[in-house]
DNA sequence: TTGTAGGCGTTATCAA
DNA sequence: TTGATAACGCCTACAA
């Protein structure tokens, strides 16, 4: 029990319990060598003097925080939310703390991120973020920061990495489509839209051209309303489409341009979400989309982290393969 | 330019500088008192052996981690990725770090989370959890952490609050409700769905109450799967209702179950959201909500706390008051 | 089993 | 303008 002092300190509690501050750091740490009856002594002069460690001299002291640090876009997405939960979730169950680092759109700025993180102490980090590059990582490296990197292929004596795989999929649901149809399909392109969509871009391009397919790219604005709004002009135009869409909140700004513009969905307009949430089930039609847990890589990534830290990780990269989930807003 | 080495200190630079650790100390400091040439030295210095100084140390040194604390239920809501936003955003801006403490459906758990808080060191705390009662964050006080509460009314020396206002307008929607309407309004209950829920809940059967008005209230559960079910059930039997939902989520999965059912919304069956997010203008009815901006609320909170631990917050409560937000849920 | 003393990387106070 | 040197709060050989 204690009022509004300064941080009582070990010195202080050994005092109280009239041994040395080594025979406090002893039970402290549970290091055993201590007798039953000065172990509760020093047990009730902590609780009496509301003694809490101080974890900056602890950390100062062993080079070791369990602190972990988290660096991420600042973009507000819901999935990006999944993953934050994932990673809390063992950071709590394995004892780590977890400070998170947040990257805008500037390189720049991301370099002081990465500043941050290093002055931080961190035992480890989680990057997920388009805005490093890999020499960056590497420079996180060399100041020891053992590093899982998601969705960039990067592996290292300090560095392993998660992919998240959409290509293989897209490939085979676009080949698929066409098998049944000959709607050209559409994809959705947003500008700084990161590696992710990138990558799948580049997929349904290369498949297109590989069946010899026409197909369009269309710009749009990475926000609902502006989506929306442009695909209500569009479909003045336009009655019918096969669009391809990073995440739900775009996917159903085109799916509800369509209804209310008096398209059916799916019948003349379909729409494919390929960052899947639990908002596909919510809007109506219920969105086709990909799916990959993001929690789910969210946990694997802190467990990876963890041997990481321990050098008892032997498999240096992961992949999560996207599942499609056939809802209501494509042709089956 | 660096290998992986183990960490390089001032006293390092001091030497490669041809100087004093004190004097690097300054420079790193810019607290002057330092020839413009041994600067240079210095910084070249620093430059070639690509030091960075120790947080951890300095914190040590100084009494200072520029590290915040934030405790938030392990929820994963919109709305507390919005809260994140905010106050990421501020936190950033004012050269402070974040870390992130969640607590689960424990009591017990939660007062781990504090003593976490407390051996982090962290400059201040943001409190929006209602795990935690008010002597623990008088508690976290008394260990002269300065924090503001978010969604509790608690003042102190080294503590201020946030509110988050629902309950007035509530009473106003529904007794303009009842003068255009005798549909009687329903309340879905949530087991442990925190001190706001319960609050308007409160609000919600008093102003029946007043106005002599039958209620009713129902549990539901915290999934939209699972309210969507219930709901389907009990629209077999009942064939309309106003239901008055924690958030979005949930409001959609009776709105969905209510539209599946083939009762129309909102001639048949009102629903409103208390806590709106940009998912309520994407499901379709759009769902009439209170809303609150969230992410101008983290803003706020971390704005007050920066105020807070220089001692010049001088207005310790601080309230947001819900608004309105008609949509198509609701008959206006 | 316990205590002494040096070290972790900085800051900050004095002298020089 | 600089440089010793004592904190900061803890851990950990090593010695007793």
């Amino acid at each position: 029990m204690r009022n509004t002092k300064d941080r009582v300190t070990i010195y202080q509690v050994a005092q109280k319990a009239h041994v040395s501050l080594a025979t406090v750091s002893r039970v402290i740490n549970k290091k055993g060598n201590v007798t039953e009856e000065t172990r509760e002594r020093v047990e009730n002069a902590i609780k009496d003097l509301g003694y809490k460690p101080s974890g900056l001299a602890q950390a100062l002291a062993t080079n070791k925080t369990t602190n972990i640090g988290l660096i991420i876009p600042s973009a507000n997405y819901v999935y990006i939310s999944n993953i934050l939960n994932g990673i809390t979730e063992v950071t709590k169950e394995k004892g780590f703390t977890l400070t998170v680092f947040t990257t805008s759109h500037s390189r720049e700025e991301a370099l002081q991120t990465l500043e941050k993180v290093i002055v931080t102490h961190v035992d480890g980090a989680i990057v997920f973020d388009d805005e490093l590059s890999e020499e960056d990582v590497i420079n996180l490296n060399s100041y020891s920061v053992p590093t899982i990197v998601i969705n960039k292929n990067l592996q290292g004596e300090k560095t392993a990495s998660i992919s998240l795989s959409y290509g293989r999929l897209l490939a085979s649901l676009i080949e698929e489509h066409y098998q049944r149809n000959d709607r050209p399909m559409t994809f959705l392109h947003v500008h700084d839209g990161g590696r992710l969509l990138a990558h799948c871009e580049h997929i349904f391009c290369e498949t297109h051209a590989r069946l010899n397919r026409p197909y369009q790219i269309v710009n749009v604005d990475d926000s609902y309303k502006r989506t929306y709004y442009d695909f209500l002009e569009r479909f003045k135009e336009t009655k019918d489409g096969y669009f391809i869409a990073y995440r739900d909140s775009i996917a159903a700004a085109v799916e509800n341009a369509a209804t209310d513009s008096g398209l059916e969905v799916p019948n003349s307009v379909e729409v494919l979400s390929l960052v899947g949430t639990k908002y596909a089930n919510i809007v109506r039609p219920m969105l086709t989309s990909f799916e990959i847990d993001l929690q789910e890589v969210g946990r694997r990534a802190m467990y990876m982290l963890i041997d990481l830290i321990n050098e008892t990780l032997y498999d240096k990269s992961y992949s999560f393969e996207a599942r499609l989930i056939t809802r209501d807003s494509t042709l089956h």
